[in-house]
DNA sequence: TCCTGTTGTGAAGTTTCCTTCACAATATGG
DNA sequence: CCATATTGTGAAGGAAACTTCACAACAGGA
């Protein structure tokens, strides 16, 4: 279930608001200032906030590095009624990721909700993907090993690699080269002698910078 | 089984040194130029190199970055008739692991090996441990969400972090804060609240840095 | 040609990791 | 003080990762 959070002082504008959304199955909430706001935010965890430019006390440019800070994988959109160019781009600076302006179509609302929850989605899906490959790739001490052989020889042949590593049983490097290569880390060429692919480059210079990191 | 591989023009002392160093319980092989050496290196997995300095053919000097390129991890003793200081340190600055002067006493020999293995050992104990429990804490997705949001936020009690990843079932956070305290990456305060140790600011900081390195 | 070393596959088995469940100790507000 | 929320533990089951085994295609050298 995804959570939203209204905050805006104009009762009536929240109320419709949040019904529509309801309407369109999120769950809504909604306070008047941003300091409840920023009270609920530290608890629940929201994935947007509908955040009103123009506030009694504490204002929305304020409060968005404030809400960015508690809770950073929340989306903010600011909502304002005095749209100036410098405004927009000084909201979207401090972390808002987008602005609409007031008096806006109920479905022009609709559709920036949608759109910035795709954008998560996008985001999440894209690098938590190769992220993970990564991870997996590396959380294996063999691999890891692989990695930084290929990394100081340019290519090597399948025994090269399983006697540099004095692994016995051939079926167990096998096992890990093609983890690695089904991740994308690493490739064959014609001669079917392995070596990083571009994706693995990168991926065997965080390991070193990782592993230097660590060691200080 | 460990093995030794000896580069030395010189028979008789060849033999000498392969006899000793066999009767220590290693696995030792022998040949009288550099060539040979390197043909050798690309395929077996030697742990030691004994390598004379001065050879007909190809030097000592001029071997040892090649060797080192070809087989990294294998360790490279350097041994010298004409020790000179500039001589070690350059065989040093080239990658050797040690230098010792001819003529040598043999337990001497002996004693250098050994040390240089346990050299190996400790290193590898060492370093190897902890980067295998950075990479541990980071292969598993819930637990890198944990450490972004401790990175982000100092301190957090355990139901803010159930809450914020959205996981129900508060079990599931607990045991992947019992495996991220267990290898030090984070620690509890005295109100029971989470933070990340020192450690576990480094892993934070490789995290990010390795999330926007493969970004990019 | 045969033989040996290389490279590969797929299917067990084993271990390690993760999740879930049942239960409990300790706060904390009303 | 009671009721509820918070925080924690250990055991049992399932899932995923890793290892091992049996087998095979194929190349190159003697």
């Amino acid at each position: 279930m995804t959570k939203i959070l209204v905050v805006d002082d104009d009762t009536e504008l929240r109320e419709t608001i949040t019904e529509v959304l309801e309407g369109e199955g999120f769950e809504v909430m909604s306070v008047g200032d941003a300091e409840s706001a920023l009270d609920l935010l530290s608890d629940n965890g929201f994935d947007l906030v509908l955040l009103d430019l123009v506030m009694p006390g504490m204002g929305g440019m304020t409060a968005v590095p404030l809400i960015k800070k508690r809770s950073p994988k929340t989306r903010v959109i600011m909502i304002s009624a005095f749209s100036t160019v410098n405004n927009a781009v000084e909201a979207m600076r401090l972390g808002a990721d987008d602005y609409i302006t007031k008096p806006f179509k109920i479905e022009d609302l609709i559709t920036a909700v949608r759109k910035n929850f795709e954008e998560v989605r996008l985001n999440q899906c894209r690098t938590v993907l190769d992220v993970d490959g990564a991870f997996n790739s590396l959380s294996n001490a063999t691999r890891r090993q692989i990695i930084e052989l290929l990394k100081e020889n340019e290519s090597l042949r399948f025994m090269e690699i399983a006697r540099n590593l004095k692994i016995e049983d051939h079926t167990k490097v096998n096992f890990h080269l093609k983890v690695l290569k089904e991740s994308d880390v690493i490739k064959q060429n014609e001669n079917r002698a392995y070596m990083l692919s571009d994706f693995g480059q990168s991926v065997a210079e965080c390991l070193t910078m990782f592993v230097n990191t660590l060691k200080s």
